[in-house]
RNA sequence: GGGGUCGUAGCUCAGUAUGGUUAGAGCGCCAGUCUGUCACACUGGAGGUCGCGAGUUCGAGCCUCGUCGGCCCCGCCA
């Protein structure tokens, strides 16, 4: 079908077009016939112009536009006039176009819910509909954010002599980590190609190769259950770089984060960011992906609690655990039923609930008083610095639940003393660094990676590597914004010692090894340079530059907490045929 | 795998405590009136598988069981 094409957008005519002749292509967002007089809202990604009509004066025409309705696609052919009444709130509010022919490019049926930012939609809704959901204008904003972003990011790696290359989507199924997401071979019947949860060999693999800084915005796939911000696919930006330490690849990262938070919001974060290692975090707040835009620290307190005769603390040291606390200033007042609230969190967590010691009206007053000796309680109130009006919660258990329990009910606390009100615009950065190489997994009975069974250990560590292996720290860092872990990486092992090393703490079997890692191990033999990385959360980046909790948000097809995408109805069964040529057999459940 | 919460008109919700006549509201929609609206206003009207399936009961939107789906959380996410 021919129509006459826009000579302009709708966002874009100003007072200074007065006169000039215009094509406008859109949709039309409202109609608002007034009698004698009909206005016309003609709507594109641009913005809004407001097309106007004299039915006195052009009676043809205005029997014409009665037609129209919400969403029709018209082209509007007018001249641009002042408007005797104009609208501060639209950036077009001074002109509008009076009309003198258009056409109906195509209908509409009745949409579903209104095409407005004003309107509250369910997510389901929203979701099942999504391409109505996206032509709102609040909506389409957080994807033309994550365009500038892209563009943000290639121009910077760009400058800085980085390659971008795309690795493979089939790849080899490896053990250790998430579920992999699995796509059947159709050629070599009952094997599979898995999705990458991420590059990672691939680009270590490169460092090999001589490509030296490595770079890509890449989709990575984990078969995990899903969480507000938790997708089964999601984009990452993925960099490596050759003969580099932590400070190199610190340094880039804070580059790149310090022209996207000036380019896109217009702030100027200060680098280098604060560095916390990964032990020092946990003690103070709680957790390792702390939000610093408060302080409200964590204060260990079991050598002040020796002695105490009272048998919870004297159970907790005996058993190598650990008490300690949060001074919430000034919630003494908090009621039983407030106290009851962050108990229950506390066993949310594992914990078994938490005691407390307050100072009111100058007195201490706690459940411990009847128990613990007065001079312990006045040790306790020094230490803490314990004002009138503060209240002490206390948490005894073992170290990795009590330091856990506390960050939780840290944040809960900052939550309801509004210390995260008026927050829009500030960020606070913060490197976590000197993990431990390894974890204990209770559930495999052997030692697991905590990053990932390529990431070297501190050389000043090596000698606790065959003694005491968990006290051994990685050369690993994270990236942490206001409490979201924005991004993680590490230093690699690059030679084949180190690496097969690695392979024995985690109890690999040289077979397994072999199978799964092999062509890592043989690559290795070749002259690897010593090598780094990082990747980046970019949906988790986008979030937080547009200001959302909901990673659905900027994701133009997201799937549902359950990993459905109800716009097009996936997962959804496949035909006989389909099964048969991939050689695979569904099993019925009954 | 587990816990919480929700599902009623096109949309957003009330009604469920204590089962009882014909299930309501706002917005939207349809028709009409209106010359400066921009969340137009006013008058009138249409619109329901109370997610689905069983059960209890004289009687179920409401109670019970199951099931499907949305959201949040725990586990999981190297």
């Amino acid at each position: 079908m021919n129509f006459p094409k826009r000579s302009v957008t709708c966002g874009e005519l100003r007072i200074e077009n007065v006169g000039l002749e215009v094509v406008l292509n859109g949709w039309v967002a409202t109609v608002r016939d007034m009698g004698g007089l009909i206005f016309i809202d003609l709507r594109d990604r641009y913005g809004i112009t407001q097309l106007v009509v004299h039915p006195e004066m052009q009676p043809d025409l205005a029997e014409r536009v009665k037609e129209l309705k919400q969403e029709y696609v018209v082209w509007a052919k007018g001249k641009v006039r002042e408007r005797e009444n104009p609208n501060p709130k639209i950036p077009t509010g001074l002109i509008e176009v009076h009309l003198e022919d258009f056409g109906i490019i195509n209908r509409s049926e009745l949409p579903p819910f209104e095409i407005s930012d004003r309107v509250d939609i369910s997510e389901e809704t929203r979701l099942r509909y999504r391409y109505l959901d996206l032509r709102r204008q609040s909506v389409q904003r957080r994807f033309l954010i994550r365009n500038k972003i892209y563009q943000i990011i290639h121009q910077y790696f760009q400058e800085l002599d980085f390659v971008e290359i795309e690795t493979s989507y089939l790849t080899k199924s490896t053990p250790e980590g998430a579920r992999d997401f699995l796509v059947p071979s159709r050629i070599h019947k009952g094997k599979f190609y898995a999705l990458p949860q991420s590059p990672q060999l691939y680009k270590q693999i490169l460092m090999i190769s001589g490509f030296d800084r490595y770079v890509q915005i890449v989709k990575c796939f984990r078969d995990e259950d899903l969480r507000s911000d938790r997708q089964p696919e999601f984009t990452q930006i993925d960099l490596e770089m050759s003969f580099v330490d932590k400070d190199d690849v610190i340094e880039v990262t804070e580059g790149l984060l310090a022209r996207l938070w000036k380019e896109v919001l217009g702030i100027d974060i200060k680098t280098p960011f604060a560095r916390l290692s990964y032990d020092e975090a946990i003690r103070r707040f709680g957790s390792d992906k702390p939000d610093l835009r408060y302080d409200l620290e964590i204060v260990t307190l079991t050598d002040l609690f020796k002695g105490s005769n009272f048998k919870i603390f004297e159970d907790t040291i005996a058993i190598g655990g650990v008490i300690a606390g949060i001074n919430a200033k000034g919630c003494a007042n908090y009621s039983r039923k407030q106290i009851d609230e962050i108990s229950e969190i506390a066993k949310k967590f594992k914990g078994k609930g938490i005691v407390w010691i307050k100072r009111q009206n100058d007195q201490i007053v706690s459940p411990l008083a009847k128990f613990i000796p007065e001079r312990i309680l006045e040790k306790v109130k020094e230490f803490v610095k314990l004002e009138d009006g503060d209240l002490l919660i206390l948490v005894s258990d073992y170290k990795e639940i009590c330091y856990n329990v506390l960050g939780v009910i840290r944040e809960e606390i900052a939550l309801r003393n509004g210390f995260l009100q008026n927050v829009e615009n500030e960020f606070s950065f913060v490197w976590i660094v000197d993990f431990p190489l390894l974890e204990y997994s209770e559930e495999e009975k052997r030692f697991v990676a905590r990053h990932h069974p390529f990431t070297a250990a501190m050389d000043e560590d090596l000698e606790l590597i065959n003694s005491e292996p968990e006290k051994v720290r990685a050369k690993a860092y994270d990236i942490v914004v206001n409490g979201n872990e924005l991004g993680g990486g590490s230093i690699r092992n690059y030679t084949i010692e180190q690496q097969k090393r690695m392979f024995q703490l985690l109890n690999l079997s040289e077979s397994e090894v072999e199978e799964k890692f092999g062509f890592l191990l043989e690559a290795l033999r070749y002259g690897a340079p010593p090598h780094g990385g990082i990747a980046i959360g970019l949906d988790r980046l986008v979030m937080l530059l547009t200001g959302t909790n909901n990673i659905r948000d900027v994701i133009a097809f997201p799937k549902t907490t359950s990993g459905l995408s109800l716009m097009d109805n996936c997962p959804s069964e496949v035909t006989d045929e389909q099964l048969k040529e991939l050689g695979i057999k569904i099993e019925k459940n009954e």
